[in-house]
DNA sequence: AGTAGCTTCTGAATCGATACAGCACTGAAT
DNA sequence: ATTCAGTGCTGTATCGATTCAGAAGCTACT
């Protein structure tokens, strides 16, 4: 077996805690002993004090979680998401914190368990979509929360960093409503369990995600502006956040007749499978969600928000918690980008 | 203060062992009993039982540690480091795992207590480079190890994963030489520590990281085969595996007098910087190694070899240990990808 | 009735460290 | 000579669970 403190207290004959400041607390104790403890440990190949047992003792972990609410190659495929975990890490590294990736069973049950087995101080959850049961099992552990929406079910403690959703849609629509577009599709990922392609949806406010009904909410508020009402909109569902999806969802309306003029996507890699699926048929105009790098190489038109600056400030509000509670509220700029894939409605 | 386990047990009034039972080995008492205790656990808040006391307890985590060794941000910068993550994501993902994603300062101490902290069963090391003091401290701790590239100085219980690095780098190069390159310029990150540019390396096995040397080795073979010998060859250095990087490293050459017909670069994303650098200027061949994403929409030549694979062969090497240690050592394909960024030498 | 065989539950030992109060000793101040 | 403050180290309690041998209770069979 490997030696533990005790095996090295032993060996050098000191107590276990002398052994134990040794590596923890050097000013308690005499630079000559801890030189001796040290090379006893190194003699007897003591790998230093076990991380488990010390974080039993002390109270804390030294690692965050973070959680994608859906499979943790999620986290990996999308961009934005990407970029996001990248400003987490920024923040987690300067306090020698690390990252714990939990991948989430879909089954809700062995979700919570994985929860509640992470090790760790406190959790950053990437909101996807429907994570109330996550949540519910984080608050329950009593963990400090960070989430990257503001959640109808916020508990007290929680915080986050986020976006107006609803006004950056706005921003989009109107651009494109601007232009002219009156025969417009919305396309998001799971707007409601449903297959690919045209859904009916009775109101913006009934998608089940908050962030996909932020972002719907938006898109129509600008399109009521001018005269377009929701009936009068499609709404495409997409079974994945991925080009693939995006192509698929937008497929039979390319197809059918009299179809869309303008297709707002709610992510850049959806409105990039549009583009995909269009082909070279110009004059559709299509724009999308994030900016993410391969958004500006397609010319897509979007809505700006600060990836790793999401990620930067999500990590800090749980390792840096604010004194005032008012402070864990944080909502970013966006920016609208037009590119050209969006343009005046072609002429018949 | 939380719960214990032996708050529940006292409520219910049974043993704190019991409790215990009702949630790790259900069959261990009757249905009744336990959904009682379960009752009574929720009734008090009681979260379930604490993830670190039961790693210490039970000797496991079930957790590995993931290690990119340069700064954390790395891991997501690269898209070649991406994808593999992901892979080793899927696997861990299916045996209900997590992933501890540790940054490492740059400091060796620091960098040898961040492993020593990490609460893990086993590490998988995404090798980049110059990382003995890291895979050492994992030894010490006697954890299991699985890297990305066969080491000098691997230990018996050492396992990896990936590919003959020559042997792939030649058959770029052999394309290259192929089409008459003759002056040519290898670009590598970091092949010594030195300033972006030009490089005196008296020879490629002289080069610190054995990915790189491996791979400078390869194009050296190729070269030597139709009479291009080693001090003939330009050496390219690099300070950071980015776009940036590469163009800055090659910049110099290009607006020297004599400037190589072909740049073979370690990495793609190295490429692409060489790519962005050459701007419109046509004739310079450039070839890449992975074949990221982004190779395929350059029109990058390259060496593909599996991203997501490696990773997740590297987790079930974590994960599932072969019986004989001898299959512990994986060799995975590689394939010669030519697209348009390598042609015949322009005359004159 | 006695005992064998189950199932269900208990108690004590254990995992490997950290925290904290307190003890012994030293040197300086009174 | 006596008190006082300051070092340097020890001993014990504790973190929150799991494990395992074995007790208790119950059925069933001879």
């Amino acid at each position: 077996m490997k030696p533990t403190l005790q095996d090295v207290a032993d060996a050098v004959g000191v107590s276990r805690s002398t052994v134990s400041n040794a590596y923890s607390r050097p000013d308690q104790l005499s630079a000559a002993l801890r030189a001796k403890i040290l090379d006893a440990a190194r003699r007897l190949g003591y790998p230093g004090p076990d991380p488990t047992a010390r974080s039993l003792r002390r109270g804390f972990v030294g690692a965050i979680g973070v959680l994608f609410t859906s499979e943790l190659s999620y986290a990996f495929t999308d961009p934005f998401a990407v970029r996001f975990l990248a400003g987490v890490g920024q923040v987690a590294e300067r306090h020698g914190t690390s990252l714990l990736l939990v991948p989430l069973p879909a089954d809700r049950d062995r979700a919570r368990a994985a929860v509640d087995n992470a090790a760790v101080d406190g959790f950053c959850v990437y909101c996807v979509g429907d994570e109330e049961h996550v949540l519910g099992a984080i608050r329950d552990r009593g963990l400090p929360l960070v989430t990257t929406a503001p959640r109808p079910d916020a508990g007290p403690a929680d915080r986050f960093v986020g976006i107006d959703e609803r006004a950056a849609a706005r921003s989009v629509a109107a651009h494109v409503a601007g232009l002219g577009h009156r025969r417009v599709a919305l396309l998001a990922d799971t707007v409601l369990p449903a297959p690919p392609g045209p859904l009916r949806l009775a109101d913006p406010g009934d998608a089940p995600h908050p962030t996909t009904r932020g972002r719907l909410t938006g898109f129509a508020d600008a399109f009521a502006a001018v005269g377009v009402d929701w009936p009068a909109i499609t709404v495409l569902n997409a079974t994945g956040n991925s080009r693939a999806a995006g192509a698929a969802a937008v497929a039979p309306v390319l197809s059918g007749d009299d179809p869309p003029t303008a297709v707002l996507a709610c992510s850049d890699v959806l409105a990039l499978g549009v583009l995909d699926a269009a082909g070279p048929r110009r004059g559709l105009s299509v724009s999308g969600f994030d900016d993410v790098a391969e958004a500006a190489d397609a010319g897509l038109t979007t809505v700006r928000q600060p990836a790793e600056e999401k990620g930067r400030l999500a990590a800090a509000l749980l390792l840096e918690p604010p004194a005032d509670p008012a402070d864990g509220h944080l909502l970013l700029p966006t920016d609208l980008v037009v590119r050209t894939s969006t343009g005046p409605v072609p002429r018949s």
